[in-house]
DNA sequence: GAGTGGTCTAGACCACTCG
DNA sequence: GAGTGGTCTAGACCACTCA
């Protein structure tokens, strides 16, 4: 009596040999159901499975079919900055550079989804591995959203980790992107003229409304994302 | 009567709206049974997706955990470079610069998992976006994996989707890293000195053999990834 | 209309693991 | 040992959608 992880692993060997290729129709689930010498209910399981993983594609009446390809999913895990550090065995430093409520510019209060004559957080601050700059944060936080963060000093706390306790279940946008390193990143990051940056931006919503957008730079020579399996 | 998505709903807002915080205990299954007016199994079925998506974690005995989220996960979904050009509404060209078997360096040897002094076949090629260099590939293919690769010209099909008809379902990893262009880089892609590039790496395996590996290099200010959701 | 997947119930047994 | 989740069966009804 077969559970039906192994029916999904006996399905997606089938997918993964080439016996069933992409476009192929799958036997019905009542079928299946036989050869395996279990319910209907069991390979139905194991064949939405496969569907959220997005390896067949199932409409009623029209059946199962293998996915064509064209695309491939990749996964990022995007740590806490302090984790990362030290996770790698590195030292990790924090210090806050400035902070105070501003106009943001117009590109940012398009990504906060603002209102006109919004005023925002603005903190700008670094963080340190092994005592060299690794990232450099430039943040702007929503008050209408969270406005907890106006009486936050953010001295010896990151936004980074601060938001996380406070908003733990947001969505998220993030954007990579190369560029040459401006004044700003030249002069925190300790680069030369003309130096790579890596840059993450990340835009935050809580139940549609924007928290929180950040752009992470950090220099080319230190940092690299890996996708995960 | 709700369906399992229906109570997934429920208790995923309960989670996010905060009133079950990160670390919280959930009821056991048979008590929001009770509660949902429906048996255990659609139960089960709910918060088995919630685990699935990372918002929970479940231990026998030990019951369901609201996750302490550190991390966050973001999908990043790489296209075909042709669709990606064409979908963005500009016309696609392919160059193949050259091809040939060579015995691979160091670093490209140790990704294709190589026992000695295999040779591989080598391609570098350029695609082009409205007439314009978008995307330098620069590719290695383990020829014991995939053989056909030996009697493919490429001049007319880029290994790129020459691959993903011939071997649809292998594993990969990607890296994303910032860099200055390199000579190659500059040649190709037509930037100017101290240039930055955007540079994807990918290895691919199938059964654990490695199949392919590649470096796309795109000029930064025409390239970004955007995470999905 | 008929074939296919989507889902539920009721009852059951098992597997893990905490205390 | 006992509480919790993991999964199966048997039967059923419904929802979609293709021909």
């Amino acid at each position: 009596m077969p559970t039906y992880k192994e029916i999904r692993n006996v399905l997606l060997d089938r997918i993964k040999s080439g016996e069933w290729r992409p476009g192929n129709l799958l036997p019905p689930e009542a079928e299946l159901a036989e050869e395996f010498g279990s319910t209907r209910v069991t390979v139905n399981r194991a064949m939405q499975s496969l569907a959220d993983d997005g390896f067949v594609e199932r409409r009623r009446k029209a059946g199962t079919r293998v996915v064509q390809r064209t695309e491939r999913d990749a996964l990022i895990r995007i740590r806490i900055v302090r984790d990362e550090i030290e996770q790698s065995g590195r030292r990790y430093n924090y210090l806050l550079i400035s902070r105070g409520r501003e106009r943001p510019p117009q590109r940012i209060q398009a990504e906060l989804g603002a209102s006109g004559d919004l005023e925002a957080l603005h903190i700008v601050c670094l963080h340190f591995a092994d005592g060299r700059p690794f990232q450099l944060e430039n943040r702007w936080i929503n008050l209408d959203v969270v406005p907890q963060a106006g009486s936050e000093s953010f001295e010896t706390i990151s936004p980074n980790e601060w938001l996380l306790q406070k908003v733990p279940y947001s969505n998220a946008e993030h954007t990579f992107r190369a560029a040459t390193a401006d004044s700003e990143e030249k002069e925190h990051l300790d680069l030369g003229p003309n130096e790579p940056v890596f840059v993450i931006e990340r835009t935050t919503w809580l139940d549609g409304r924007t928290v929180t957008h950040v752009m992470l730079s950090h220099p080319a020579d230190d940092f690299r994302i890996v996708t995960r399996d």
